[in-house]
DNA sequence: TCCGCAATATGAGATATCTCATATTATTGT
DNA sequence: ACAATAATATGAGATATCTCATATTGCGGA
């Protein structure tokens, strides 16, 4: 992890200015953070001491169940926050946050700002409707979750995170985040090839018929 | 639906003051509505036009899949908020709510309370801490419904709703809540009187052995 | 009081998904 | 460049869970 002082930090304040989210001067407490891929940003079981907002790149949030088993709850992208929970609530089982790329954060001090930032209807505001969506989205996965078999949820979930036409994420990822054995995984993977609707390229995937996915996926939402 | 008027909401407002949760006067805006059991008080897919708040009763959040399938998401109780998401974002697909047995709620309107309450930071922060809450709460049942059986998320509900030792929920609500079909909660209840945990008594079952299903139950948590 | 619907029950067969064992490739650190 | 580790791949067998068919029972409304 490295912190970005001076200049360097003075050009990312500028750059990506959240001023509008609060309605006290933040800058001067904000700090810049920068997380190599794969760094945890956050240990699972431990306090954070930030608040964190996502300027550049992306990360993943996990919980490792009494099993053993690895649950990837969610991804954070540019323009989230993570640590409102240890921010809003004095007892929490905190989540481990690992960045996935190269990621810039502002890092917002608890001790010296969470005061200030629990008066302050501006950012209360946007902190609750991110929370909103947040926990609607929570609760839409997990009904999908239990009402549907992969095969929906994975259509789904190749057309948002395809790049094009080309799909490429990690399978094991993958399998945590839908939290399926790596073995069904490829099955259902498979039987796409099979049908058609992908095509296998190394260890990438092209889609050759986004329509059929596309009908798949679409049973999952009325949301 | 009925709504107390004059001195049954009277004492309603100062039975159950939500004061505390505002900076500003909010009693005037106030309106307290009863459901009878079974009553939809948010429509599926319709906008409300209230903020609520439980003050006696309990209540069911249900959403309707495409494939026709029912998820109950969760459920409210007393002192909680719904109809919050309609408050914080203007497009969202509304989830039904029902009342499970006779509902009291103040219902906060919308078209005279929203600008109010958007500025007020000490209701934003109460809800941001809600909604915190409830979003750990869906992600922690998410997680655990990939990572456990049946089995697990069963024990820990009959402990979490048993009346003493009396466990007595309809299994047709509890298919919809954990996301099972009713053939395979049957199957599962069986188990645990095969194994006696528990003894069926009538439709109901005396929860014989609360320490062996503490133990699947304890599996879940860490959170 | 009786009818009809909702809830409970149980069997049989299908399928979605998991576990484990074992290979074969990438990728990474030194 | 090589060894170690992570990721991908595939088979075989188990099990968790679903669907559908069919009965039985409890309960609220006419």
């Amino acid at each position: 992890m490295e912190i970005y002082k001076n200049e360097k930090r003075q050009r990312y304040l500028e750059e990506y200015s959240i001023g509008y989210l609060f309605t006290f001067r933040i800058d001067e407490f904000l700090e810049v953070h920068e997380y190599k891929r794969d760094e945890w940003i956050i240990q699972e079981g431990t306090r954070p001491d930030f608040l964190f907002y996502v300027i550049e790149g992306k990360a993943k949030i996990y919980v490792t169940h009494q099993n053993g088993k690895v649950s990837l709850i969610n991804f954070i992208n540019e323009e989230d926050f993570f640590g409102e929970m240890e921010l809003l609530n004095p007892i929490y089982y905190t989540k481990g946050v690992q960045a996935s790329t190269k990621t810039v954060c502002f890092a917002i001090p608890f001790h010296r700002c969470r005061a200030k930032m629990l008066e302050d209807a501006t950012f209360l505001r946007e902190l609750a409707k991110f929370l909103s969506v947040k926990s609607t989205q929570m609760a839409a996965k997990y009904t999908q979750s239990l009402s549907f078999p992969l095969e929906n949820r994975l259509a789904d979930f190749i057309l948002q995170t395809a790049d094009g036409e080309v799909y490429k994420e990690k399978h094991v990822t993958v399998c945590d985040f839908l939290g399926v054995s790596y073995r069904h995984l490829l099955y259902v993977f498979a039987q796409f090839c099979d049908k058609g609707y992908l095509q296998k390229e190394g260890r990438r995937y092209r889609i050759l018929q986004p329509n059929e996915l596309n009908g798949l996926a679409r049973v999952l939402m009325n949301e």
